[in-house]
Formats: structure tokens, sequence, C-alpha cells
DNA sequence: CGAATTTGACCGGCGC
DNA sequence: GCGCCGGTCAAATTCG
């Protein structure tokens, strides 16, 4: 298990990003080697929350109200259903779009959205209670690369 | 035979 | 108020 460590980068523009000056996404995820190229310069549209890359953060709107992780109070805050409270995109080079990170992920959707020809793939933690959910779609115009969101924190260990 | 996928339906938010 | 758009549900089906 490596023990990658994420550091966001400083937005000149838009710094409300102070809750994230270190992000441990190792406590979330595993990585290996996947990210090593070029970012792009916006993954998503909806750039209301960060989205990470590797060591450093691609794109970071104004989004104090919907990204603080409350260490504290696990999700008592939180009962408004649109609150979310991490949400972590990667692009990745790779063929295959079911990339082993150490967790049992369930399908439960897929959609072909407007922007992209490609579909858009969901899955969602299989352990009981866990809340992470993650979506997985191809890269609009580099079909070889790969664009993991992954939504939530886990509760649990990973299983591999 | 139980569990995970698949895939169209359904639903809620938002813009016009 | 309606229709588009993205996200989720769930029944059928496939898979292990």
């Amino acid at each position: 298990m490596s023990n990658a460590y994420f550091v966001p980068r400083d937005s000149p523009e838009s710094d409300h990003t102070e809750q994230h000056t270190n992000f441990e996404l190792s406590d979330y995820f595993t990585f290996n080697d996947w990210f090593e190229e070029e970012p792009s310069s916006v993954i998503f549209e909806s750039v209301q929350n960060p989205v990470y890359r590797a060591n450093q953060v691609i794109e970071s709107g104004g989004a104090g109200n919907s990204l603080e992780v409350p260490s504290n109070s696990a999700g008592e805050n939180c009962r408004d259903k649109k609150y979310i409270k991490e949400r972590v995109a990667f692009k990745t080079k790779s063929e295959i779009e079911i990339l082993d990170d150490g967790y049992k992920w369930r399908k439960y959707g897929k959609k072909v959205v407007k922007n992209s020809p490609n579909p858009r793939n969901y899955y969602k933690c299989s352990v009981e209670g866990c809340p992470v959910k993650k979506r997985v779609e191809r890269d609009r115009d580099d079909p070889r690369y790969v664009i993991t969101t992954y939504e939530g924190v886990h509760n649990h260990q990973s299983i591999s």
C-alpha cells in the first residue's frame, strides 16, 4: 500500500481551500502510479468543488460551503443531502476503467452525458453504511484517459 | 443459487 | 410550467 500525500496547489485567485491545506488521500484510497500526465485545465464544468490530481489541485472554484470536512462529528452536520463531504477527481491514463483501488464497488448506474459521447458510470462502495460514491468516465477528447471522481470518505478499512 | 450488472424508467433541480 | 439534464432505482439478467 503506497502512501501518497496530496497537497493542493495554491490557487492564485480563489483561495477558498484553507481547510484543505493538507490532504491525506491515502486515508481514502490507495494509489500506485496512475497519474503522471499533463493536467487538463478544466475537467468538470461544475467547478464548485476542487478537483485534485496527483499531488496538486487542478481546479478549485469558490465552494466554501459544500466542502467542509467535519472530522470531529462524523457526518452529523450533514443531514442536508446536498452536503458533499469530499470530492476528488483524477485523470488517469488507462485502457480499462475498472481500476482496483482497494475497495469493492457496486455499479448502480450508467448515463450518457451531453458534453461527452462517452457514457459515465456510477459506482458505490459496497460496504454497508459506507457513503462513498465513485464516478468513472472517459475523457472527452483523450479517450485513453479515464476520469475518476470519488465522493465521500470511507468509514472502514480497505479490503484488498 | 446468491450476488453483482445492466439498462430503461423515474425523479428532482434548474433554466428558459 | 415545461423540458432538458444529470443522478439514482430497480427489475431482469448474467455471472461466479
